[in-house]
DNA sequence: AAAGATTACTCTATCTGTCAAAGTAATAAT
DNA sequence: ATTATTACTTTGACAGATAGAGTAATCTTT
C-alpha cells in the first residue's frame, strides 16, 4: 500500500481521467481505482466525495442522478469542456513532476 | 514553476538524498534544488526547515553547528544509518507512485 | 419475514504538510 | 553608514486527506 499522502495532489488527474472515459458514480470509482492498481491504492471514501466537491466548484465536472439499481441512490459525474482542458494541464504538469523528483531519485536504489 | 502541492510527500526524499551526497545547511539545499531544477521547483525556507525538524525527530538526520562564514551561522545537517534505510525505502515507494499515476494519465496528453 | 451484507452517499471534526510573514543576526559590498 | 546577501527560527493559517459516524436503499440468507 502506497502512503495517500505520496498521491495527493494527484487525486484530481486520476478522478478526472476515469470520468473522462465515461460518465461514472462514486463507488463506482473508488472500486476502479483499486481494481487497476491491483489494491495498492485505494481512495478513501470520505476524501473521494472531498473531491467532488472541489471538482465541481471548479465546474470541471458535473452531477446527475442516476438510478437506484442495487443500493443507494447513484449520483453520476460527467467531465465537462473546462474539465477536458484542466486534465490536459495536470497531465503536463506530470511529466514535469516526474523529470524533477527522478532528478534526485536517479542513481539511488 | 510546479505547484507545491504536487511535490507534496516528497521533499523528504530529495532533501536525504542531497544530505547523502554529503553534509549540508539548510540555505545550501534550497539553492541546490533551485539549481537542479532550473528554477523549476523552489522550496520555501518555512517547509525546509520544518522538513528538518521532522527527519531529526524521526532521526534519519542529525545537525552539528559549522562555521559563521559570510553571513548566518550554518547548521549542517547529515544523515544516519537509519536515514539511508528510510531513503532506500522512499525510492522503492517512488518507483511504485510512478507506476500508479502512469497507470492513469497514459494515453491521455 | 427478519437479519445481515452490500451498495451508495453525506457530514463533521481532526491531522499533517506546506507556507506567508515577520523576526533575529552576521558578513560583504557600496 | 546603508543596503544586500547569507542563514536560521517561530507563529499562525490554510488546504487536502481521513476517521468515524450516520442515512438509506437493495440484495442475500435463514
Amino acid at each position: 500500500m502506497v502512503r495517500s499522502d505520496i498521491i495527493r495532489g494527484h487525486l484530481d488527474s486520476i478522478i478526472l481521467r476515469l470520468i473522462l472515459e465515461k460518465d461514472r458514480y462514486g463507488y463506482e470509482i473508488s472500486q476502479e481505482i483499486s481494481n487497476r492498481t491491483n489494491n495498492s491504492f485505494q481512495i478513501k471514501e470520505a476524501t473521494l466525495y472531498a473531491v467532488f466537491q472541489r471538482l465541481e466548484k471548479k465546474e470541471v465536472i458535473e452531477a446527475y442522478y442516476g438510478d437506484v439499481s442495487h443500493g443507494g441512490k447513484r449520483k453520476y459525474y460527467r467531465i465537462t469542456s473546462l474539465g477536458k482542458a484542466y486534465l490536459s494541464e495536470l497531465v503536463k504538469e506530470w511529466a514535469e513532476v516526474k523529470e524533477i523528483i527522478d532528478l534526485f531519485m536517479e542513481g539511488l536504489e
